[in-house]
DNA sequence: ATGGTCGCACCGCGA
């Protein structure tokens, strides 16, 4: 049987609602994890999704900010006992549990902080939070729960790898590149027993990116990508892995997302 | 060579 998880940072989820829906009815995954839906609760967009199938929805919202939702045709069991990451109340991972062939499946969803400008702790503040954001993710393990498999997804705002970026050289002391967090990405992964699909299914040198800036004259020309957005597993489902799709094209939509979706497959 | 663009909420902040 089929499963497939896709995962998207949509930058307003209420201006972007009418690209959701194309994608929904275009690729229709099972499940969709968004980031920085910049709503609150109260105002979360329900209806437009369930019309779709989309009818179970979990959301994890604050007013203007950050903001994560994950909406499944799957039922979902919500878990609430959330972490608050770094104590600061921000709005930034959800977790749910849904069952499919058998299996039970914990998804996290999470938006890691972006970090602002200068890598430099003690002189930016919003470095520091990634930073501890970061190693508060050291926590998690992929085989956390006896009997339960693990996805994580989401815009966790570094591009880990060398070919994660359009240029190594000149990134390295660009936040989102710099060792002390690709290093803090790799230990997650390592310790936490997680599996990099989007690399299981497209290995280095080939140069993968899910995020291009508003900032350049032509995205599409220039090409200077990142690696932000990602799709981990526990070994036991990237053993059954299919496929992993990056919608580059919807970069190119009108009003994009500077993020595109990433989509994984799976045979279970 | 070091700006450049978004979205939201309010005329700055975070990205």
């Amino acid at each position: 049987m089929a499963l497939s998880i896709a995962t998207w940072n949509i930058n307003s989820v209420r201006l972007r609602m009418p690209l959701v829906e194309h994608f929904l009815k275009v690729w229709a995954p099972d499940v969709l994890c968004l980031q920085e839906t910049k709503v609150h609760n109260g105002e979360f967009p329900f209806s437009p999704l369930r019309a779709l199938g989309y009818e179970h929805i979990a959301i994890h919202g604050q007013k203007g900010y950050h903001g994560v939702a994950t909406i499944s045709r799957l039922p979902l069991h919500e878990l609430t006992d959330r972490r608050d990451y770094c104590g600061v109340g921000d709005a930034r991972h959800l977790s749910v549990l849904f069952d499919k062939n058998g299996k039970t499946i914990r998804l996290h969803n999470f938006y890691v902080p972006a970090g602002g400008d200068e890598p430099d702790r003690t002189i930016n503040p919003k470095f520091g939070h990634k930073l501890d954001f970061v190693e508060e993710m050291k926590l998690l393990h992929a085989e956390a729960d006896a009997g339960i498999s693990s996805i994580l997804v989401g815009d966790l705002n570094i591009a880990p790898l060398e070919h994660d970026v359009w240029s190594q050289k000149q990134l390295l002391k660009i936040v989102s590149h710099t060792p002390i967090e690709t290093e803090g990405l790799t230990t997650i992964m390592r310790d936490g027993a997680w599996v990099d699909l989007m690399r299981q299914h497209t290995p280095s040198p080939e140069k993968l990116y899910t995020w291009w800036s508003y900032r350049a004259k032509d995205w599409e020309a220039a090409d200077r990508g990142r690696r932000l957005d990602h799709i981990w597993s526990s070994a036991d489902l990237s053993s059954h892995l299919t496929n992993v799709e990056i919608l580059r094209e919807a970069r190119g939509w009108e009003r994009p997302s500077d993020h595109v979706p990433v989509i994984a497959s799976f045979d279970l």
